[in-house]
DNA sequence: TTGTATGCGTTATCAT
DNA sequence: ATGATAACGCATACAA
């Protein structure tokens, strides 16, 4: 800001006082009279004063404001991590400046180091799709520097997390499905180089185990781009096989929407013929046809959980490695309704 | 961040030179030999110096940063405006940082006094849903700060705004469901206190003016709170009547959506004795069943042209006030096909 | 009760 | 080619 923004200095200089006195009456610090606090404190109003949090920042060495790298606010979920984390953050006196990646790995490198540069106190972090090299927050860690990861979190010896069980959450799909008479269910994973995916992948293939259907690793398809129409043009492929499966679980509400879509244009039932469960519980999951029942992940909680951990480590000059899971929760709806024979 | 990091300082103290040398050498300034600036950019690398930021927004009195204000990140639309804003923004060298508001208009004026105090060198601003007193703008206004207003637009005298042509695109909608035979059109409206919202209301009323057709000001009702909820209740009550509408336009998808849940509900058929067609172009539009006709609103581009116009006000320190309009594209869907009498 | 001096990290200005 | 100094806005140890 160039213009405007009146200082301390202003202040002490119209009313013949020292800067240290302004900045003192400001404060309400012992040992300054009541008149000299008033008159200062008028005219700060009258000034509009507010204080340079630039220069507040340099010289505490502390800016109270929290970085969030994020692959992208579009996504629901992630949303409402957000909106976690700013309602934790501001509880407790911080700010929080926010950054997507859109995925991508070299905008995140440079993100990281411009948030530091700019002082932040802590990071918050869920990574990019295709970050396979964790450097950047392993050089940030051996220094100490505090930093919290999220859902997605990194191949990374100690570190502090907050996830999801997303493997308990596939099973309790999976089983749902097969609860409902589906027994031939084909897993949308999501991109396998994320520990979700491979979680979710490995709770929907124990499900199968713990109730003694065998399927074939063919049964489990790779969504990496994590499109409606990648998981369309899978869905109409594998369906339109004479040995079709009878149910879909998917590793995201987007990839099971396309599998309704391609059903759809299949002429195949949803539910009775095929059960479709997603996961992440999307907004549109309820207002689609059929309505899809999906494994509802606490965004909110899971963005309070990392944020209060952050600061945790930030205001005791501490850091400790761990997990923390957060439970998930099957959300029916008429999309796995029974199957009929 | 109290650890690590090394300094100007650091350098010039570990190779025996003055700092201002260090400064210079780093930025290949005239006048450093060879040698210095060498082993200068040598050191800096092993110590993996980064400049501080905050020092240099004190120094510079330039943030490089700018300050984005937005009612919530969970709305697609806004979510692609944030994207267009850092694309624009990281390819002229500025950062983002971004506050929601969650339509609280105390949380608003809170989060411009932090960006300020934080030293942002300008603001691009959404208000809030609640927003009816704009002195926490006009103030700034008054002081040469700038900003740049999107999609929704202060009551203000003369303000630098970007907006698409709602009135355009709201005629186009209620004209397209028109000329599908449908004539009886209700409008659920967003909340009228919101310039867009009157606008599209406004566009409405043309297109139906245009046409001929009487309709009585019961056909528009306004869902202030833009839950799907709300409108599935109203939808409910008015199409309950004998008397009902044959046709929705909302000024948002998820009335829109919930229009359609609604007629579901009452046994009606989108489209045939129906049409529907909403207004925003969310992810979930092309989902839900029937696929849902819509407004397209350019949310990138908006996100750019706002960043554009506010870089450009701080960069020729000057500021111009007027309104750019940019263009919506009806995409027409299934629930928008023609009237089976 | 108030003022002075110093430093946070950086750079512009003036000196050498 | 390099160094010393001051300043950005603020807080604080120390002095008066």
């Amino acid at each position: 800001m160039k213009t405007g923004q009146s200082t301390i200095k202003d202040i002490a200089k119209a009313l013949k006082v020292s800067p240290s006195t302004v900045s003192r009456a400001l404060k309400d610090y012992p040992g300054i009279s009541e008149e000299t606090k008033a008159k200062v404190k008028q005219l700060a109003e009258a000034l509009n004063y507010r204080p340079n949090a630039v220069a507040l920042s340099l010289r505490k060495r502390r800016s109270y404001t929290l970085g969030v790298i994020i692959p992208e606010v579009v996504h629901f979920f992630f949303s409402t991590v957000i909106s976690g984390i700013e309602e934790a953050a501001i509880a407790n006196g911080y700010n929080v400046i926010l950054c997507q990646t859109n995925e991508d790995y070299s905008r995140e490198v440079k993100m990281v180091e411009t948030m530091v540069s700019n002082q932040i106190d802590g990071l918050l972090v869920s990574h990019s799709r295709n970050t396979e090299d964790f450097n950047h927050f392993q050089t940030l860690l051996d220094n100490h520097f505090p930093i919290v990861f999220f859902d997605r979190i990194p191949k990374l010896a100690t570190t502090a997390n907050v996830i999801v069980d997303d493997f308990q959450g596939a099973h309790d799909a999976t089983k749902h499905l097969i609860s409902q008479g589906y027994r031939d269910i084909l897993h949308l994973a999501g991109p396998l180089n994320l520990a979700i995916s491979q979680n979710r992948r490995a709770g929907y293939q124990q499900a199968m185990k713990d109730a003694g259907i065998h399927h074939p690793d063919a049964r489990v398809i790779e969504c990496p781009s994590g499109t409606v129409e990648e998981s369309v043009a899978i869905c109409l492929e594998v369906f339109s096989q004479p040995d079709r499966p009878d149910g879909i679980f998917a590793s995201n509400d987007v990839a099971a929407a396309g599998g309704i879509q391609a059903l759809k244009e299949l002429g195949i039932q949803v539910p009775g013929e095929v059960g479709v469960v997603g996961f992440s519980n999307w907004q549109f999951s309820s207002m689609i046809e059929p309505p899809m029942s999906s494994v509802m992940q606490p965004g909110f909680l899971m963005g309070e959980a990392a944020t209060k951990k952050l600061l945790n480590f930030i205001e005791t000059e501490s850091y400790e490695a761990g997990t923390t899971v957060l439970k998930t929760e099957l959300i029916p709806r008429r999309s796995s309704h029974p199957k009929k024979c």
